[in-house]
DNA sequence: TTATGAATAGTCGGTATTGACTAGTCAGCT
DNA sequence: AGCTGACTAGTCAATACCGACTATTCATAA
């Protein structure tokens, strides 16, 4: 039982890459889509949720499709470019249910390399600390505005949980910002 | 004045790295240090903030060297291998001071890429959703426990985010599963 | 003394990721 | 008819990153 995820991964080398492939498997089990069109709604949909450009798309598309988790045809409309329509196989299914199912329970921590030159506060003085906490501050409230304007908030889930977390980080600044004043 | 950066940064590829350097280089600006003693601060100290692997840390302190923002001489302790002692240089602490005061103000959102089942919900029957949800729940509060547990909660900020990050996190959890019981 | 394991100090091959590029098509303007 | 800019559909060379490995030394204990 155990097992039966090695037999399907078979060229597994570290496991990096795995939500990216249940992320294209996901988008295709609802319709099959052209290279094209999933990278657009990587880009246009997704990306403040979720970092891939499109080469990498491309690139992973290719990889599960030797695998076996995806197949391609052809198709050519009127004179475009003849692309190649991706669809998501049975063995595909099979393993986007495994990988739902294993990443859902699975707490992965955020990286949050932003938050390096915050080691390094000392090393400012701080009247100047002050004005660039103050300044990423704004950034951060920026961002929320930018969110709630964009018209994709029908209430997805996702959207709360960034939200949350700005709100978290506008916070947490606000309190690093109080320490300061009062040192 | 803007150029100065250009000027220092030939190699420049697309700007990602940037925090990285501004970690190595804020370490070594505290005392110099061989590559082993800052990969070890890195994975024992850092890593629940930041990932990167010792042989990262060679590779960026190499191309550092090369570029001239640290230097590096051989010492020989006992019979032990050499190894090499790096510092940072007048030129890499100007780049520090000038990458600390560009990052600072800046807000980098963070990926989530835990939260890419999360779009495939709706696969789920709900029982089993809950179920899932409800791990993932508590592998959120263990890791909670893990970090106050964890005897570096010297209250820095750094400490402080994280555990707001989790909290916020934990209530986006149960918010999913309120939800869900309300359908 | 000699095996065993942990610590020290790094290197290297291979994969993952993406910025930048190519190349054809189409719509609209002039 | 010719030009321009945007859209479509990818490819590819270059880099970043790291798991796994090598090789030496030291401490311990059998």
């Amino acid at each position: 039982m155990e097992q039966a995820r090695k037999d399907l991964r078979t060229g597994d080398q570290g496991g990096g890459a795995r939500e990216r492939e249940l992320l294209l498997l996901g988008l295709l089990r609802k319709r099959e889509m052209h290279g094209y069109q999933l990278s657009e709604f990587l880009e246009t949909h997704l990306a403040m949720f979720f970092d891939i450009k499109k080469a990498t798309a491309y690139n992973l598309l290719g990889k599960m499709e030797e695998r076996g988790w995806v197949s391609s045809h052809k198709e050519q409309e009127g004179k475009r470019p003849p692309r190649r329509v991706f669809a998501i196989t049975p063995e595909g299914e099979a393993l986007f249910q495994e990988l739902l199912r294993a990443a859902l329970p699975e707490h992965r921590p955020a990286a949050f390399p932003g938050n390096v030159p915050i080691l390094f506060m000392d090393a400012l003085p701080p009247e100047e600390l002050e004005e660039l906490l103050d300044q990423r501050r704004d950034a951060i409230r920026e961002r929320v505005v930018a969110m709630k304007t964009h018209l994709d908030h029908v209430s997805h889930p996702l959207f709360d949980h960034k939200l949350l977390i700005l709100d978290a980080e506008l916070e947490w600044v606000g309190g690093l910002m109080k320490g300061l004043r009062k040192e």
